[in-house]
Order: structure tokens, then sequence, then C-alpha cells
DNA sequence: TGTACATCAGTGAACGCGCGTTCACTGATGTAC
DNA sequence: TGTACATCAGTGAACGCGCGTTCACTGATGTAC
């Protein structure tokens, strides 16, 4: 059958949200086309229409939910108050709320292994997201000179993915908050220096 | 045919030998049984005589990396200079060599992200050793009381797997480079405080 | 205005492949007598 | 000492399954005339 002209173009969009929470979820060997696809209620063929690969829909679902991401981020430092933009930073990233939701957080701390993994040549799409969204937060850094603000936001950002990809493997809720709010406390003088 | 006493011993230990570095360079889902027995000159269907499943010599295997990842701390710290053995540790660890050494590293920054995808049951283990690498590691982390000391080696543990799994995604060593030094300023002067 | 045709998002069977696991079998060595 | 049997690490065919991808087809709507 044919659809009006924006068809195409929502569902386009409705799979790669969905994907984007898949695969942080699952990863990205562990989320499959026929199970995304079908809870959209299409069929799998019909995925082509839309995507040359999974692999190409891996990388739009990772840029989108990266920057997503970074919307979340730089809303909260701009609704925190003066002064307290860098802790509104820290905090929202290691929120509770944030390790609990996996397939809405951060792709960076659900899937970096499995980008490193990949060939050379398909990590360059994860690589200029990351370089984006490494850019637009290091303004929010403080730092003597550019170049260390830019250190420090890489290591900031970095850091935080991996106490939070870690914190997602304890099963009690206090374990996780117990590491997150050591991290917050942790990341944070060390921002300040 | 049969084989020696310490045979099948030996076997095993080549096996999980061989798993760990698999598992790590390729991850959980991207390492078969087939290719890791073929490349031991044995054929899959032996595999089941030492193990029970992928899964536990998944486990078996991250312990043995955690704890080796542990020994070469150690060793780090202890073969320093008298008051830069916290250097050294950080040093060692956001080294370019453990950086390019996927297969050989540290199991947290490779597999992290998985394991946190398992079923709650299985992730004991795996935490179980995590537990144990921290308590191991806390007593080189200077802090007022010993729970600060301990929420600082968790933080500085899981903060560097992170910066060294994102690392680990920059085809360009000079990249790499730049994040590793970058993160070992970052977290030296954060661990000292 | 009415008719014939083109379009193309979506369908669902099929393909090829690799995987974890099972199982009947092998055969050199250890053990019982 | 010699013989018959038991053991069991390792073999390789087979099973069942799920996956990414392809492709001939469908059919409601847009377009050409």
């Amino acid at each position: 059958m044919r659809y009006g002209p924006q068809h195409k173009q929502q569902t386009r969009e409705r799979i790669v949200r969905a994907a984007a929470r898949r695969f942080r979820s699952r990863g990205g060997e562990g989320a499959g086309i026929g199970d995304l696809m079908r809870d959209l209620h299409l069929t799998h063929g019909g995925f082509y229409r839309h995507f040359d690969s999974k692999e190409s829909l891996f990388a739009e679902a990772f840029e989108q939910s990266l920057r997503e991401l970074g919307d979340r981020a730089v809303d909260a430092i701009e609704h925190a108050p003066r002064g307290d933009g860098l802790k509104a930073l820290i905090d929202t990233y290691l929120d509770i709320a944030h390790c609990d939701d996996v397939a809405g957080g951060c792709p960076v701390a659900a899937l970096a292994a499995e980008i490193a993994r990949r060939p050379r040549n398909s990590r360059v799409r994860f690589l200029q997201a990351l370089r984006s969204h490494i850019t637009r937060m290091e303004r929010y850094i403080p730092g003597a000179s550019d170049q260390e603000r830019r250190q420090k936001t890489i290591a900031l950002f970095t850091g935080m993915a991996g106490t939070l990809a870690i914190a997602r493997a304890f099963p009690d809720e206090k374990d996780r908050r117990a590491i997150l709010d050591g991290a917050k406390a942790f990341y944070l003088a060390a921002v300040r220096q």
C-alpha cells in the first residue's frame, strides 16, 4: 500500500528511536532487527527500505542517543543555580535514575567497548559524535587553558561513563547509590581542582 | 586416548587463558567456542569435558584476568620509588601499552557493559571478583577513613576503566595518548585530593 | 471527470551462516585379576 | 607376567536455533492522459 508523504520519514524516526533504546539496553549484538521491527508492529523485511544495514542504524541510533544526552546535560547545567552548573552536570549524569535507565541513558557507558572493537572505518561516525559531544560540554568545565579544559572534559566524561557502566552491574540499589555518590564527590573535587 | 594425570588440568588452564584473551578482545558474544578450541588444536566437542557452559568459562576467564591485573598493579606499586606508588598505579593502568593490549588488559574496561546486562544470578561471580580487586587496591589509596579510601578506590578504578575503554575506540595513537595523558594528570590530582 | 498505469512502504518466505550444545564413538593407558 | 576390561579426554557429525539480509509480491494512492 502507499502512504502519505511524511509517512516514511516518521517510520524511520520510530525505528531509530526504538533501536537507540534496544541497542543501549541489550548491546549491538543482543538487539535484533526482527524483534525491533515487531515491537513497532512492522516486519523485518521492511527494515531495508530505511537502512542499508544494521550497522548504519546502530551508528545513527548512537548519534541520536549522544545528542539527547548532551541536550539533557545542557538543560541541567542551565537550569542550575548560578555557580552550580558543574555540580548539576555531574549529579545528573551520576544520578540513580540515569544509572537505572540504561535504555534511555548514555550510549557511551552502554556501548563504548563494543564500538572500540569495530573495524576502524566504521568507528569514524561514532568518534565524530563523541568529539562533538565533548566540544559541546567543554565550555562548562573550568581550566587554565582551552587544552586543559578539553582534557578535563574528556577525563570527566569518560570516567563517569565507566563508573556508570560498572555501577549498573550491581543488583542491589544500595550498592549502586554508594558507588554513584562516592563518584559524584570524587569528580566534583577533581574538576574544581 | 588416555592422557597423563595432569593432562586434563593443563588443558583446562590453556582453555581459560586463551578464552580470557578472546573474550576481552572480541567480547563475550564475539568469541566462539569453536574458534577458541581450534586455536588450541582441539575440537569444540571436548570443551564440555572441562566446562558446563560458555558462561562458566566466561566467568572463570574474567576472574583470572582481573586477578592478573591486580597482580600487575601491585607489582607496579611495589617496584615504584617510595611515595610514587599511587602515580605508578595510575600510570601503569593508563599506559598506552595497556590501552593497546585489549586481549591482555583490564577485563572490566573490556566487558563491564555486557556483564551489567547479564541476569542477576550470573552477575554474582563477577561482582565478587570486582569487590576483591577493589579491596586489594584500596590499601594503596589515600583517604581520611576506610570508607573514604574505598569510595575513592572505586571512583578511580571505574573511572580509569571507562577512560581506557573509550581511548581504545580512537584509531590514531596520538589521540589515544592525549586522552590517556590527560587522564593520568586528572586522576592523580583527584586521588591526592 | 474517468481510466490506466506507476510508485514504493511494507510483507513474509527463504537463504546462508554461525553458534552453543549433545552424543555416540575412539583408543591409549590404567587397573583388576 | 599376562590378559581382559574400564576409563575418559578428545573427536566430529548432528541438532536446534536465531540472526542479517534478499526478494518476489501486495495494494492503496499519486500521476499521466
